[in-house]
DNA sequence: CGGCATCCATTTTGATACTG
DNA sequence: CAGTATCAAAATGGATGCCG
């Protein structure tokens, strides 16, 4: 397998033949958030089998996207983390999700999933370096029982699974006050004031936060 | 049809639930650079049948993304073309250009079709706006017997098929080089120097082209 | 757990023949 | 040309089962 390729020298074709099968860009897109166990892999990509998964999984590993790694002394598990060439991906993913925050974000269907690291990840899709220029804070986001947070750097954001040592602010919600944000039909600021949320932390770097996250207003793709 | 889905309420798989099946994402860097008939779209797209070409139109039509229009009076003969949305999502086809331009270009495998169309995408992908500050100038590429424009206006490009009314450089030049040039293994400049392009036109536009489309310079995904 | 193999029902695709 | 119809080959999904 894995002889079906576009046969384009093209760009754009050559990185669809390495990460355009099914499933693999979303594989990308949880491993954007730090490694993961093969466990946790299953968990954020409902509907992959285990079967394809490893398949997915040696395959980026073999193009050197990925790679096994151990993870810290607590842990100690094997676990799977993206490559330099692979964390490159990101505008990529993101660039996918500006997107769909736009124009793909209706109301949330009764049957799908949702989870925290989607919209940490959607939070930094649209961070705006110019609006966080001069700002150093990091936010932790308590999501149910998920933890996550995002370092902000005078123009650069990462967002990592798992919390951080010293955050200047903590944001508390649920994860379907979350989704309604990352969504764009409820603001962070609405929602801490209905009590749906809490943020707690450094003045300034919680009155900057609306700033520099921007949510594209969404839009419709009725036929115009 | 399109029952598949990934059953996630997040930007990028929602995105993918629209655009990820195969082909999709290249059919639509076909129109990124203007419509398009259904022939020159098969062409553009060798080994997508027929009947997938047609049925993945019409999923565009039905999602909103692109739509049937007559060409302008001397063609007079059926196209497709992209809405807005599927106009947006130009910035997701590029990041995955200027990811594959840096990490996939490598030597031009034999069977691999090659078309001026992605080159000139690829320049696209590339492009510097600040390098482009206070630059208005209008590029024409013959390759072979195909020709392409780039319109640069002060941080903003367009590349589209066809000739344009004013010119303020003309490139010309074969396939064969315009490959290796967007590879990034051949610059332009030293094409023009032993004849395998010739370049023509303002000299100032000439002289900023190459500093505003800047080539990453290709790198390996071996084992690191 | 982590990870791979197997079996099987459905979909998706690729290739080509065919029609207005 | 633009698009349908048809059919064989490949990919997917889902359920297990196994082994360290």
């Amino acid at each position: 397998m894995e002889q079906r390729t576009y046969r384009q020298y093209c760009a754009t074709a050559r990185t669809l033949d390495l990460v355009g099968e099914r499933w693999t860009l979303l594989l990308i897109r949880e491993l954007l958030t730090g490694p993961k166990r093969y466990g946790d892999l299953q968990v954020g990509l409902r509907g992959l089998g285990t079967g394809l998964l490893a398949a997915r999984l040696k395959h980026l590993e073999r193009e050197g996207l990925a790679h096994k790694v151990l993870l810290p002394p607590p842990a100690r598990t094997p676990a799977y983390a993206l490559t330099e060439a692979g964390e490159e991906l990101g505008p990529a993913v993101l660039a996918l999700a500006r997107w769909g925050l736009k124009w793909a974000m209706d109301e949330r269907r009764t049957d799908e999933t949702f989870h925290a690291g989607w919209a940490v990840l959607g939070l930094r899709a649209c961070f705006d370096p110019d609006a966080a220029a001069g700002l150093r804070a990091v936010y932790e986001f308590h999501v149910d029982d998920e933890i996550f947070h995002a370092r902000v750097d005078d123009g650069t954001v990462e967002t990592v699974h798992g919390p951080t040592r010293h955050p200047d602010a903590t944001i508390t919600t649920t994860k379907e006050v979350l989704a309604e944000v990352t969504a764009g039909r409820l603001t962070l600021s609405h929602a801490t004031e209905t009590g749906a949320a809490t943020a707690a932390g450094d003045d300034e770097a919680l009155r900057r936060l609306p700033g520099i996250f921007r949510l594209p207003a969404p839009r419709s793709r009725e036929t115009k």
